[in-house]
DNA sequence: TTTTCCTATGATATATTATAACATTACTCG
DNA sequence: CGAGTAATGTTATAATATATCATAGGAAAA
C-alpha cells in the first residue's frame, strides 16, 4: 500500500535518442507532405510527449512552454494538442487526462494503452486483432464504431519482474 | 453534419419499468446483505442514473439533487457517485466524464461501453469473451490487468436503422 | 447511560481540466 | 497592395473534481 513507486529516471527501459529522432523525423516529413504547418509550439509540445513516457497534462505541458520560453496561455497548450491528436501525432489517454506522443505517427488508428499504477509508464500498443475483436463484437450488435477508447490499467512487466 | 439529434425520449427503446425496479430492488438487497448503507442521497442518485440512459455528469446530478429537495454541494454529489461506483451499481464513463447505472449492478466486472453519437444513449455489454481477448493480449507482452476502460463511440443499432 | 468510535454528511474553499470569444499577427495568393 | 486564411495572443470563464475541517447520528463499548 506505501510502497514507492518507481520514478520514471530509475525505470529500466529508457527511450533512446534514435526513436526519439525517428519520431520527429517522421512527423516532420509527415507534415511537409500534407502541407501541415509544425509551427514551434507544435513541434515543442511533441518534443515534451516523446520525452516523457508517462504522459504530459495539458496545464504541465503549458508549465514546460513557459519554461522554454514561450510566453503561453491554455489554449496556446490544447491547440497544440489538438493538432497533434487531430494528425496522429499523439494521443489522449481519457482515463487519466494526459497526453502522451504517438508511437506510429500518422496513421490514424484506435490506439491501446496499458498503463502502469507502478511506474505510471503509459505504453500503446498497435492492437490489431484486438481491435477487430471489438469491432466484430460490438459490429454483431449491430453498433458501428468509428472510435475506440481501451487503456488497460495495472502493472507493467518492467514492475511486476522488479516487485 | 447538422443533422438533428435524437433526444433520448424520441428513441425506439424506453427503458421500462420492469428493469428500473428491478435493478433497485437488486441494490437494496446487495447492500442489506453486505451490510451497505444505501442513504437517502446514495438511492435518489442511483435513481438519477437508472432513469437517464445517456448517463449524467455529476453537476447535473447535484442539480438533480437540489430539485428533489436535497441542499447538495459537489462532494455530496462525488461522494454517491463513488459509493455507487465502489460497489459495482454505477460504472464512470472516462471518454465523456459522465456516470451511468451498471446493468449488472453488484458485480465487479470491466465493463465495455457503447456510446452513440446521434442519440448519446450509452449501452453497457457484458463481453466477457472481449474482456478476455484483451487481457490475453496485453498478458502476452507481460502486463497484467486490473482494471479495462473500454468505451466505443460510434452509431447505435437504433440509429443507424433510422438514418 | 454516557462515552467512544465510525460512517456519512455539511460546508467552505480551491484545484484541475477545458473552452468561448474576440483581437492580432503573419503569411500566401491574387 | 489588399483580401483571405491559418495560427497565435489574450481575457475570461466554464466544467470537472478534490482537500479539509466541521457536524451529526447511530452502534458499540464502558
Amino acid at each position: 500500500m506505501t510502497e514507492k513507486k518507481v520514478s520514471a529516471r530509475d525505470c529500466l527501459f529508457k527511450r533512446d535518442e534514435g526513436s526519439f529522432k525517428k519520431s520527429m523525423e517522421i512527423i516532420e516529413q509527415y507534415c511537409r507532405e500534407h502541407g501541415l504547418q509544425l509551427t514551434p509550439v507544435r513541434k515543442k509540445v511533441f518534443e515534451f510527449l516523446l520525452d516523457e513516457p508517462r504522459g504530459l497534462g495539458a496545464y504541465k505541458i503549458l508549465d514546460l512552454l513557459r519554461l522554454s520560453g514561450f510566453n503561453s496561455q491554455p489554449p496556446a497548450a490544447y491547440r497544440a494538442l489538438d493538432f497533434l491528436v487531430e494528425n496522429g501525432f499523439a494521443h489522449k489517454v481519457e482515463s487519466q487526462n494526459l497526453f502522451v506522443a504517438c508511437t506510429k505517427p500518422g496513421s490514424h488508428h484506435s490506439p491501446v494503452f496499458m498503463i502502469c499504477k507502478k511506474c505510471d509508464r503509459v505504453s500503446e500498443t498497435q492492437s490489431t486483432s484486438l481491435d477487430a475483436n471489438i469491432s466484430d463484437s460490438l459490429r454483431l450488435s449491430g453498433f458501428e464504431i468509428e472510435h475506440a477508447v481501451i487503456e488497460a490499467e495495472g502493472i507493467c512487466s518492467v514492475c511486476a519482474g522488479s516487485g
